[in-house]
DNA sequence: TAAATTTGTTAGTATTGTCTAACATTTTAT
DNA sequence: ATAAAATGTTAGACAATACTAACAAATTTA
């Protein structure tokens, strides 16, 4: 069984890896807001667990059990983000932190409880995948909003930055996942779009904005 | 802010208090599973931070402080038990030591999102008063079935032992909170009860079971 | 009331997970 | 290619919470 602490830097390394590819100390200090010689002593500890593949001065990468017992991390944090919001009338931007405290629940029936109430959901409030009882991850490879042309209709399937004050602004704009968003101009300068979605006429989203969302083109 | 481990002890005291009147530093450490040196140095601890009123060799008593914050995380327990009996379908001996998991979780809202859910409920689901929100309890005072005469109906409000094992044996014999009792008769020699309730014929309760099922007398 | 038992404290140690200071290695830039 | 910068490790300390062994006080019993 991993303590508290050690999933906590188990989710930071598959979170990283995710995101960076290779992970290294500095970074997963960073991340989790730990010194550096701490996380070298406890990448050490993980080396003896066989949760990471630890050489000194190497990035860190995780074993295929670490991978696995992150995603498992994951799974609880995911869930139980989709309980709150679901079933317990929480926000999207609120429910970070407490879900940061319940993922350390040790009891798989609780959260086998919110998985079934929640119908076996798959993707998480802010559309990031919920690894399945294994830890593993079915990624769906989504486009970036900024990636899209002039033209495009899409729909929001995830967002990347999930901040409540990037959650709140999306909130203020009344953009949500699912909604349908038709790309009505692109301005070279700044690359910021303007964009119908849902009963809005037009808004004007920032580069910095569409980075950050995801979403599907429609199916043809 | 109180520690997990502190938070234990906070609970702790305040339910020996509750159920022996004088608490020791050996019955704690007993409850607790900790080892009394432990308690004693924790008890120093606590007297600095103003949460016991500590003399060596001397009983311990919670201040006033004390008390409101123990009882704030007995609030955090029981409304716990009763959002997982009644919101996520536990059985009533499957919830104690998931909420003693999530007692702990530090976040005000959170708890306030259960007791609206819950409608402000006044009790957990073994019949145990939730304190109120500041961590004051007000108590019902009921009758143990053991103190009842042949001939009584009674309501069933609470039970007293809320181990896995009594509350699995009371599932067996279908005696859940707010059935009625009839008291048929009572055996001098063991003060064993033969009582009817639901649609039962009649069923036989030892004394020990008796003195742990707390009943209302039917209003008069 | 004195001995035995129970209860409680002191002293010293261990573990987990954190830190700072100093040093070592690797990478980057001139 | 070497100096500077960035990155990573070692060594030693500390706080919280637990432990055991030894001792002290209080209570019970004979």
């Amino acid at each position: 069984m991993n303590s508290l602490a050690e999933e906590n830097y188990l989710k930071a390394l598959f979170n990283l890896a995710t995101e960076n590819g290779d992970v290294n100390v500095t970074e997963l200090s960073k991340r989790l807001g730990i010194k550096m010689p701490t996380v070298t002593s406890m990448m050490k500890k993980f080396a003896e667990k066989k949760l990471v593949h630890y050489e000194s001065y190497k990035p860190l990468r995780l074993t295929e059990k670490g991978k696995r017992e992150a995603g498992l991390v994951i799974r609880k944090h995911r869930l139980t983000e989709m309980f709150l919001v679901e079933k317990m009338n929480f926000a999207w931007e609120e429910v970070h932190d407490i879900a940061e405290q319940i993922e350390h629940i040790q009891s798989p029936l609780f959260f086998e409880k919110m998985d079934e109430l929640l119908g076996h959901p798959k993707v998480d409030p802010h559309g990031s995948p919920i690894p399945d009882r294994n830890g593993k991850i079915v990624w769906k490879t989504y486009d970036k909003l900024s990636d899209c042309q002039e033209g495009d209709a899409v729909t929001l399937a995830a967002v990347i930055n999930t901040s409540p004050e990037f959650l709140k602004y999306l909130n203020s704009r009344k953009i949500s996942l699912g909604i349908r968003i038709k790309i009505r101009a692109v301005e070279p300068f700044d690359k910021s779009m303007v964009v119908s979605y849902g009963k809005s006429g037009s808004e004007t989203l920032s580069n910095l904005v569409c980075e950050r969302l995801l979403v599907e083109r429609e199916e043809s």
